[in-house]
DNA sequence: CAATCGTGCGCG
DNA sequence: AAAGCGCGCACGATTG
């Protein structure tokens, strides 16, 4: 039965449904809803800022309730919504998430169908909207046609019908989740339950997040990109002049161009310094046998000055297209602040971000901490932010014991250095001497090569190009590497195996997150293919350290903002970048959050790894510092 | 002319 | 580029 609460005169005499008030309807819902409730949102948009919700409609299998928000007092539904303990079960949940908290409601416990359905598939290449569960998990043909009717033509009889029908099936869908889960664990001991929970919780603070934004101060912004786009000009001049005095270029110089001595023109070559197909073509004229203009064979070719030239140009040509002024367009018009779109799991488990991605956002050379200080806490709010230091390190001790590792992470040693002195054989207070194949490079910075590298599958073709030595040399360092460290590699090899064996790879407990390989079948049909079979092995090794470092600081995201909640801090999240958490706190309380916020971070962590120590930096600042 | 692919690089 | 993992974005080149 399907009940509408509305006051829209067209809407009431209609026979699809019942019309009742809100109170008579809450009254039904308790007492016909036992634990849990589904429920959805209709809205004039995507922006929860700029756009108006429509509906909310809650249901059970049997009875849905309509609510038209364009019509009624719809305080009594706010006050039901913020009180419940009910599961309330959506799909997609993070979008009518933010649109309640428009109306200031906040969910307790939520359950999302799509973040669900995103676990328990992870890596395989399967659909998950509504309409694609609803086929196949209750053989249902859901039309989803009459969404934009709503946004152009309002609630009709047909929109009330379509509305309802989104929150008819879900329990069904979730129960149907919860049984492939339960037959996964008795197939392959693989209980992936806890991932789910833990997506469930961390939605919410998602969607604070996207909800609440981060501010820009905007001024600054485009004092940076002025002036990288200053130094990209000037950059681009040198480039072509350079062109115009070699020889060997001369084909590139346009006769009339060559002879020209009042030449007005800004430019006066039409060398496009963007095409990597027309660089690749200069510099091979110039003489340089490579294969492709990447950053890493430039750089071995510096003692030509346009290849100098080139780098500088390549990094600013970066800065100032993905990081210029486009970012000012996507500031919301109402909040001025940036709200991006949160993707809650890739494969691994990680989030990723777009609309912007600020989860790229320059931190490295002399132009980085400055990009970064763009972002700022609001105005009397200082920004408290932290990372985790060694994160991925600390898992690998951590999964594999390997005592070197382990005792060096727990004696307060310095592991690069440690491991270097093993590798190469040398004493630990000349890590830090030229590295004698590439005296450009430590021994130690190669070993931080290798500890990052190997540790994913790097072999001696990328480590020998890496630091510039021989493919055998590369490999001794390699073989060196595993003796010195064993249980690391069998660890890792066992990743493998596992890996190869199964298709797919878990996270450690308690989340044991799975990811399929999409390619294991083109493995099984060929086991020689090299390509494939590496393949699957890297991502085997790699996918539970980058995993089980994505599954904490989720979990590190709930703590604090269950800290946030439960004891009342003026604070909010602003962002998580892969091992950091940035927030903002009120400024007479932001030390003591600090110091609460490093606390939760480090707690959490250790509930997981309990081998060795955890560490996390947090600071109080006036911007976003790195 | 729009859609898609390829290259390259920002972050961890 | 097959030969470290995970992303998103911009731009030029290609395709249809």
């Amino acid at each position: 039965m399907i009940y509408l609460i509305s006051e829209n005169n067209n809407l009431l005499a209609s026979s699809k449904y019942i019309s009742i008030n809100t109170s008579k309807s809450l009254e039904l819902i308790d007492k016909c809803v036992l634990n849990e409730i589904q429920i959805d949102t209709e809205t004039k948009g995507l922006c929860p800022h700029l756009n108006d919700l429509l509906t909310i409609q809650l249901g059970t299998k049997n009875n849905q309730f309509v609510f038209d928000l364009t019509t009624i007092n719809y305080l009594e539904l706010i006050n039901f919504l913020n009180c419940s303990d009910k599961l309330f079960i959506a799909h997609n949940i993070k979008f009518d998430y933010k649109f309640l908290l428009s109306i200031e409601v906040k969910l307790k416990n939520v359950y999302c169908t799509q973040l669900a359905e995103q676990v328990i598939n992870n890596g395989k290449e399967e659909p998950f909207n509504l309409a694609s569960l609803t086929q196949k998990y209750l053989n249902i043909s859901l039309n989803k046609d009459v969404r934009n009717d709503i946004i152009i033509n309002g609630l009709t009889e047909k929109a009330v019908i379509y509305a309802a029908e989104d929150v008819k099936h879900l329990s069904l869908i979730k129960e149907k989740q919860l049984e492939k889960v339960n037959n996964d664990y008795i197939k392959h001991s693989v209980n992936y339950l806890e991932t789910i929970n833990l997506e469930n919780e961390v939605v919410k603070v998602f969607s604070l997040m996207e909800f609440n934004g981060v501010t820009l101060d905007v001024e600054k912004w485009k004092t940076i990109t002025d002036k990288v786009s200053e130094s990209l000009f000037k950059v681009e001049k040198d480039l072509d002049e350079s062109v115009k005095k070699e020889p060997k270029l001369n084909k590139y110089v346009p006769k009339e161009k060559q002879l020209n001595l009042f030449d007005f023109e800004e430019r006066d070559l039409t060398i496009n310094w963007k095409s990597s197909k027309q660089k690749l073509s200069i510099l091979k004229d110039l003489g340089l046998n490579i294969k492709s203009t990447g950053a890493e064979i430039l750089q071995k070719n510096k003692k030509y000055e346009i290849v100098k030239l080139l780098l500088e140009y390549n990094k600013l040509s970066k800065l100032n297209s993905s990081f210029g002024n486009n970012i000012l367009d996507i500031i919301n018009k109402k909040t001025n602040k940036i709200h991006p779109d949160y993707w809650q799991i890739v494969e691994t488990g990680r989030i990723s971000c777009k609309n912007p991605n600020l989860l790229n956002i320059p931190s490295k050379g002399e132009l980085g901490p400055i990009i970064r200080s763009a972002f700022t806490s609001k105005k009397g709010y200082k920004w408290v932010g932290g990372d985790y230091s060694g994160m991925e390190l600390a898992i690998i001790a951590d999964l594999s014991k390997d005592d070197v590792w382990v005792s060096a992470l727990n004696n307060g040693e310095d592991l690069h250095s440690k491991l270097c002195a093993a590798t190469f054989n040398i004493p630990i207070d000349k890590v830090k001497e030229p590295f004698p194949f590439n005296p450009s490079l430590t021994y130690r910075d190669v070993q931080k090569t290798i500890n990052f590298g190997i540790a994913y599958g790097m072999s001696e073709f990328k480590l020998s190009d890496r630091l510039n030595i021989s493919k055998q040399e590369a490999l001794d360092i390699i073989n060196n590497f595993k003796n010195n460290v064993p249980t690391v590699s069998e660890f890792l090899e066992k990743l493998a195996r596992y890996g190869l064996r199964k298709g797919f790879i878990i996270t450690p407990p308690p989340f044991n997150r799975i990811r399929y390989f999409s390619d294991f079948n083109n493995y099984k049909l060929n086991e020689t293919n090299e390509k494939i079979k590496g393949s699957i092995e890297r991502k085997s090794y790699n996918t539970p350290i980058q995993g089980m470092n994505a599954d904490i600081i989720k979990a590190a995201l709930i703590n604090v903002q269950k800290e946030i909640d439960e004891n009342n801090w003026d604070a909010e999240i602003l962002l998580s970048v892969y091992d950091e958490i940035n927030t903002q706190c009120i400024e007479d309380k932001a030390e003591e959050w600090k110091v609460k916020l490093e606390e939760i971070m480090i707690s959490t962590a250790k509930t997981y790894i309990k081998n060795v120590p955890i560490k996390a930096d947090c600071y109080v600042n006036d911007f976003w510092k790195k």
